[in-house]
DNA sequence: GTCTATAAAACGATAGAC
DNA sequence: GTCTATCGTTTTATAGAC
């Protein structure tokens, strides 16, 4: 792993955790064990950094949840799946905290990849919804659109009252009930 | 209103709009048209002004959301009253919001009313389940703690959709499909 | 490709006059 | 109670040696 690979691993790891506008260089730098010569020589600054690190963690998170809803079973089974899928939930979603950061919003090149994945995420659930609405598992008045829409918030949702009370009970809960929810709506 | 007065609203907006981190003390004393003098008279510092900024916004989102739930009406009736409520959904939630910012994470003083917020919300939402369930009116192996998170969590997480992309349809999609999901639980 | 030195600006706070 | 001046630190980036 060179120094630009272990850069752009550090600065996912720290945007993650502490998000952009609170990462300075100097922490990319210690956490990547590269010096700031090799930083500037890499990368035009923090914001282009920040950027290849964005896109592979929206690679990352786009491939595991492609898994668990593309995968074999019905349409009530995928969504369950997804939404139980193992989380760190305290750390939250890579990709939606940075809704929640000033100069990600300001800054398109870094916004982008946070848009896109959130927006491969709700199609990709109304796609199975879709499905479930085909095959009669869903009832036949049921809203894709809003409904994936639902399913994407609670998880999100779910981050957020798991952080607030450093409790990731809070997530399990908010997953369980949606589950509880599709459940019924599956045998009603 | 006097000058700490203006200066507590200022902060309740600039936490709103930026966040902790991402606020100066220099942009709350321009925005409340206050000096450096009078911000460090009336308060200790940055962080004793966003206490007490973070304490008036949390008394309003309660008040707005208590209004609601205990409003007359059916269990169904007052979570969609509740969901539907009229927000500027771009801004996301005051208090939800913090729990992305670290510095709000790492000071126990500021973290204390984002946490007691959001536990009264899930209280307050988790009462009005156990009275529906107990009016027969939702099913009677509905877990209202956890029915009560789903229900938060849409909200929250209805806001981090919405400002992924900009766009308060993908909020009001995602409100949609849990009321569409409670009204088929109701009939089921 | 990586290092160290340096710089310009912003940050949060303090001092002391009025 | 509010003002201006100042301080020490951190932030982000650049310069130039190696």
């Amino acid at each position: 792993m060179d120094a630009r690979d272990r850069l752009i691993s550090a600065t996912q790891e720290l945007l993650w955790v502490r998000g952009y506008a609170a990462t300075s260089p100097k922490e990319i730098q210690t956490s990547a064990g590269a010096g700031q010569g090799s930083m500037y020589h890499h990368f035009h600054g923090k914001e282009d950094l920040a950027v290849a690190a964005l896109q592979r963690s929206a690679r990352l998170l786009r491939d595991d949840s492609e898994a668990l809803l593309q995968a074999p079973g019905t349409a009530v089974e995928r969504l369950t799946s997804y939404l139980r899928q193992q989380r760190d939930s305290l750390r939250g979603c890579r990709m939606g905290r940075m809704t929640y950061d000033a100069d990600v919003l300001a800054t398109p090149a870094l916004l982008e990849p946070v848009t896109a994945t959130l927006d491969w995420l709700v199609t990709a659930i109304a796609e199975v919804i879709r499905q479930g609405v085909e095959d009669r598992e869903l009832q036949a008045d049921t809203d894709p659109e809003a409904l994936a829409c639902t399913v994407a918030a609670v998880v999100q949702g779910g981050y957020v009252l798991a952080r607030a009370h450093h409790d990731t009970s809070r997530f399990d809960a908010a997953v369980e009930g949606a589950v509880a929810l599709l459940n019924q709506a599956h045998r009603g």
